[in-house]
DNA sequence: GCTGCTTTTTTAGCATAGGTAAAATTCTGG
DNA sequence: CCAGAATTTTACCTATGCTAAAAAAGCAGC
């Protein structure tokens, strides 16, 4: 019988996956009979997927990603080799909702990332409605104190203090103070979505600047 | 015939995951029929995935989720519900390396989280070790000003600046300043461990706190 | 260099499940 | 109420996910 091979994929990401579990495997130093062991699973199994000859389904994925104690996403999405660096003398502003909060984009967007952040500005008394989504999301506090309802409990927020959390769980926002408060806002989802905002204000002198996200915004 | 059942998990993800297929392609108002034909699959075959009477393959689903363009992990990991306040007055800081460097952890660890984000304090003269590994990262320069080489290519980070980047290109910073600079750390690979290092400095004024990634940090 | 053991690869094979077409059922807008 | 759209269900099939075991390669010790 011919060399078995997996289906070709546009992006060969089978491939990618048996060499990133390889990668992973080694730098544990562990044996494939070992990972078979602890997956349930068989070594010519291993040796097959690791080698791109065979596509581990879901489960057997978590299996193998359990015992090498690395997330599943870590196998299947691979960042493509974009950077981003945003100056902040360059950064775009943009307006979203109602066009009272406005933020500044600091994460670039390349291929297979999910990383996103930005600065939040929040003018004084603003309250968002309360949602709830996929993903995760951190709030480190730049300036100024902001309540956060997360189910119903309220929390304040003051300057140099963070919040991590579930994003499933419905969170609300609430500037209770006088003064626009700054945060740098960090999730796995995009939920500011790709200029899908107008911006509005452009603090690049030429006032031509291209936005962040844009294949880097290099000096 | 009876009706044909999944192989059971311990978390019954496969479930989780029909159910945030449906509520993806709902949110994004598009038939069954539609995915199926976009992802080159049946519109039966859809269903069952859906209600969690089928899984499909990895090939599949990668199909589906550019479908329904979300990343392909947000069907896989789930976030728990836990929630990390870290206040600024209580943070515990970390020594890693060599010891010269000193970081505070922001980010919770909860079930499914793969968000990161720490403060970093780098000593004047500080100069890491070129590395690359999975995952990707953003700095956010609170303090002070920074060089950082990736791939070769060396930048200046003052400020209020950031860069994004995918963290297998071999990065390293140098701190040539003659201060200490505060970077926030974003990432979606836990590269700072869990209490793998030492504290060394404990700011409660009882000097018991626990550390924040214990079950938040709350008031 | 040889040997024995460990680790990985390869082969042959199979049970099942990933996936389909089409029929049946439910939903929904007019 | 009805027609069409959308979803579910059924019957079925074959490709493949995965195995056991043999073969090959790697490696440490002598």
């Amino acid at each position: 019988m011919l060399k078995k091979q997996p289906q070709a994929q546009p992006e060969d990401t089978a491939l990618d996956l048996g060499e990133q579990l390889r990668r992973c495997r080694k730098e544990a130093k562990l044996t494939m009979q070992y990972v078979a062991d602890n997956a349930g699973l068989s070594v010519g199994f291993i040796s097959q997927v690791e080698r791109g000859l065979a596509a581990p389904s879901l489960s057997s994925l978590r299996s193998i990603a359990r015992v090498l104690e690395r997330p599943i996403s870590e196998f299947l999405e691979q960042p493509g080799s974009g950077t981003g660096t945003t100056r902040k003398s360059r950064r775009v502003s943009y307006r979203v909702a109602d066009g009272s909060i406005s933020y500044e984009r600091l994460s670039a967007n390349f291929p297979g990332s999910t990383l996103r952040a930005v600065i939040l500005h929040e003018p004084p008394g603003h309250r968002s409605e309360p949602i709830s989504h996929e993903g995760e999301e951190l709030f480190y506090m730049l300036q100024g104190e902001i309540t956060v309802e997360i189910d119903g409990e309220r929390k304040i927020l003051r300057q140099g203090d963070s919040m991590h959390f579930a994003s499933r769980r419905k969170h609300a926002t609430w500037n209770h103070t006088d003064q626009t408060v700054s945060i740098l806002w960090s999730g796995t989802l995009d939920v500011f979505g790709e200029d899908a905002n107008d911006p509005i204000q452009k603090n690049n002198a030429q006032g031509t600047s291209t936005h962040s996200e844009k294949k880097g915004d290099e000096e």
